[in-house]
DNA sequence: CTGAAAGCGCTTACAG
DNA sequence: CTGAAAGCGCTTACAG
């Protein structure tokens, strides 16, 4: 180990006191031109850099944000966690990650161990049942936020889309197309993400006249949705459209339904995601899909984080609007 | 704020001293089974836990391991940021994640940040400019361990595939398919894994008679791969098969060969990929592979850092064997 | 503007 | 096995 630097040894050879050497490195305290330049000669002559650790202790705050998530392999989620790291980063925030395991079974340790580093705040992305962790966590006093998730319980923060309104885009072109059995292929429902996707589909065939022909689950993942849209698509009288709650099943149906039951997208059926994966631009399966506003939604949670860690009441934004990337999986 | 429970008010409703409490939650330590129990009942009513930070103060051991990355989208290391978060968790260990911006840049500033975190080791993964990070830390004295990535300098830890081995897997294969006109699409010559898999595909064709016909970079990016597969098979002399250095490209010079060119794949054009990324399995896609073992270099990973960090001189692990993941693209 | 002193929450020899 | 004391590296009122 090299011998650590501390303090100390700057003020000795600066000439100055060890509080010197702390101011010169708080942005905004009070030192004098002089100081400040003789300690930033001899900091860097000795390559000394304040322990982040010993001053959190002291203030209290660690700058450190506590990331969790489950899924880094549905495409959507790995963007996600750039972003955050990115932006926080850039606010002189730090990222620390902890993966959930699926099942959420592990939350509650993951929950407790984040505390134990003394987190600033902590981002629950992609994870499920968050009652426990969030309850933890206001006991407390560190604040939690929620991406892409709601939580029906009072005092949550959440950073979301319009999920409904992504559903109800859905509704209206394929009722625009002329399509006529609706087949949806659900998430979790455990997820308000599924809940409010076919919430807002549903509702926009009914504003069409139309109402949902099939429905299954793929639980969010590809092989329950392959699962899925063999039982659907068995079927006689099988859809000639479907909504797919998220990319990463909307990509395994249409696989399925092309190469495995030997249909045409969009000639037999039309099939439309929700996320607009970079995947799902890609010429082998342009797919029709909702777009989440990420950077709005990261913008948001950034701000969001650091106005409660500082303490002040900043409100949940409103839910980001998305839009809908028409593509050949619906208009041929 | 809930007030901050300390080891004081434990010691104090417990009846003992501070220096018991400690010791209740330091496996091994000296302390009777009462006193233990009595420390044990008083920090679950208090809700208390050791704070992290002071303890690393003490230690000069944070447990906290520096995860930088710059490509969270290729679908490669997704999966390898998830696993190696896991192992490190199962091992007591968290990650604290920096994403370098991809033209490593920011590099130096993210090294010295790590460092004021006082984390124990640094994994790089996916980054191009390592010689700066590296000496840096060396002078730190914490451990640098290289994830996919070989540092011809000295001194150096690494952990890595035999690449090699695998650019001779996909000359043999083409060789045995009969393919006589053999493409070879680059990644980035900054990096050792395209280098060690261009030498090992070269050295394998040289072995079965042949030699490279058509080169061109695609930079480890799908669009710049996209762009040199379109040079490379707009010529009259076409290659009748290609190797190309990651599956991020490889699915893009796919898409382009069908969507763009017309042609079939592998009728006119045998490809192959390497990473085996999920999506290569595919219907879509089929694509040959080059499976790397990350389950093993993640293990190797974790053992590798731990060690270094406990101060034991364990040797770099040898270059972890590759398989070929052979697919319809390739075979038909 | 500057320094001496106290203290953040914990661990670890040191005696007993 | 147990406790009192020192100290990890830093920041922050408090005087001056």
């Amino acid at each position: 180990m090299g011998e650590r630097v501390t303090s100390l040894d700057v003020a000795r050879l600066a000439g100055v006191s060890r509080s010197a050497v702390s101011r010169a490195f708080t942005p905004g305290a009070s030192v004098s031109k002089g100081t400040a330049a003789k300690v930033r000669a001899a900091a860097e002559q000795l390559g000394y850099r304040p322990n982040v650790l010993a001053r959190s202790l002291l203030t209290g705050r660690s700058r450190v944000i506590g990331l969790v998530v489950a899924y880094l392999d549905g495409h959507f989620y790995p963007g996600v966690v750039e972003k955050l790291s990115n932006a926080f980063q850039a606010e002189g925030y730090h990222v620390l990650i902890f993966m959930a395991s699926r099942d959420a079974g592990n939350l509650d340790q993951v929950a407790r161990e984040m505390m134990d580093y003394q987190v600033d705040a902590l981002v629950l992305a992609s994870v499920e049942m968050t009652s426990d962790i969030t309850r933890q966590c206001r006991d407390t006093g560190v604040p939690v936020i929620l991406f892409n998730r709601r939580q029906e319980q009072a005092g949550e923060l959440a950073v979301v889309s319009d999920n409904q309104q992504g559903g109800r885009l859905v509704a209206a072109h394929f009722a625009a197309l002329g399509r006529r059995r609706i087949g949806y292929i659900a998430g979790l429902d455990s997820a308000s993400t599924q809940r409010d996707r076919e919430a807002g589909f549903v509702a926009g065939l009914e504003e069409a006249g139309l109402r949902l022909h099939a429905r299954a689950s793929g639980a969010f993942r590809p092989d329950q949705a392959r699962d899925a849209t063999v039982e659907m698509f068995g079927r006689a009288d099988r859809p000639d459209a479907v909504f797919v709650a998220s990319d990463a099943m909307a990509l395994a149906v249409m696989d399925t339904l092309r190469f495995e039951l030997g249909l045409n997208v969009p000639g037999d059926v039309a099939v439309a995601g929700f996320d607009d994966v970079p995947i799902a631009g890609w010429p082998s399966y342009r797919l029709t899909s909702v777009r989440q506003d990420v950077d709005g939604m990261v913008a948001d949670t950034v701000r969001l984080t650091i106005a409660r860690v500082e303490g002040r009441p900043e409100p949940a934004p409103l839910p980001r609007p998305v839009t809908l990337s028409v593509r050949v999986s619906t208009t041929g």
